[in-house]
DNA sequence: CTAAGTGCAAAATGTTTGCATACTT
DNA sequence: AAGTATGCAAACATTTTGCACTTAG
């Protein structure tokens, strides 16, 4: 079943272990691009694509659509298996992304399987907010 | 406070008119551009972002992150006001955008604040998972 | 050796900007 | 008349593709 096969790059191991550094962060291709060029490993961008697109389907990091201005955003998982048993919540302000196990939210994708015939993606879907510390430092700023 | 004047042209009318037809609708831009030009009352595509723009800074209208491919979505708000916004259903498969109003995921968003101190932003949020239909169909395929 | 991966430059998207012209009020 | 809005073309930003070259197994 696994036709794909697979070789270990110098690149592929840089653009993870990238990530794995920075699994709190939002971090775009570009990011990741910088990033490496500025350790002094850098990494052609296209392949910084190629990879990402590659551990995305892989499992071991996920994709989502990253704030205002900038593209995609990309984290690492920690265990993959486990996500499919808690949720991510993202803050939209400072990026940090929460992974929540909770068996209330359980019930929700039961519930939306049962009563809406919609099998939710745990994996792929992630909740944007406000963690209280944004929205409190939001609150008092004004603005 | 309303700084901002505004006049009413006929190319605004028209784009928001389209959206109010469509409100179950993904549609982006391009869409609306393509539409519009389809009815014969062409506008802009520069002036379909900079009138979409000005709705959702209105909030007459919602901008999220759409599909696979495409770009940014917008779509028509009944009553900006109301908590009781809806969610978005997305079928990673087929695309398909289901509109959920459901008490229950109220719920959610309050449990969410209440126990773990995060203030969900139900516009930019979209769940994403599998129809019935689509779920069905890769069963039945195997795959 | 061979398939897979790399990286450049170029193309494809999606969105924004500059600017002269047209429209609203 | 004065200030907005329009729409074209061009600029941008992000991501993808074509292709010759390199590398892992």
């Amino acid at each position: 079943m696994d036709s794909k096969s697979t070789y270990t790059t110098k690149q592929g191991k840089l653009i993870l272990s990238c990530l794995k550094k920075h699994k709190k962060e939002h971090f775009t291709a570009e990011k990741v691009h910088v990033y490496l060029k500025e350790q002094g490993t850098s990494v052609g961008q296209t392949t910084v694509y190629r990879n990402l697109d590659k551990l995305v389907k892989e499992g071991v990091v996920i994709k989502y659509a990253g704030g205002e201005g900038q593209g995609a955003c990309y984290q690492y998982i920690e265990h993959p298996e486990s996500c499919a048993t808690h949720y991510h919540l993202i803050c939209a302000d400072c990026g940090r992304m929460i992974h929540l196990h909770c068996e209330y939210l359980d019930e929700v994708t039961a519930h939306l399987l049962e009563y809406h015939q919609f099998s939710m993606d745990k994996f792929k879907t992630v909740i944007y907010g406000l963690c209280r510390r944004c929205e409190d430092r939001m609150r008092n700023a004004n603005k």
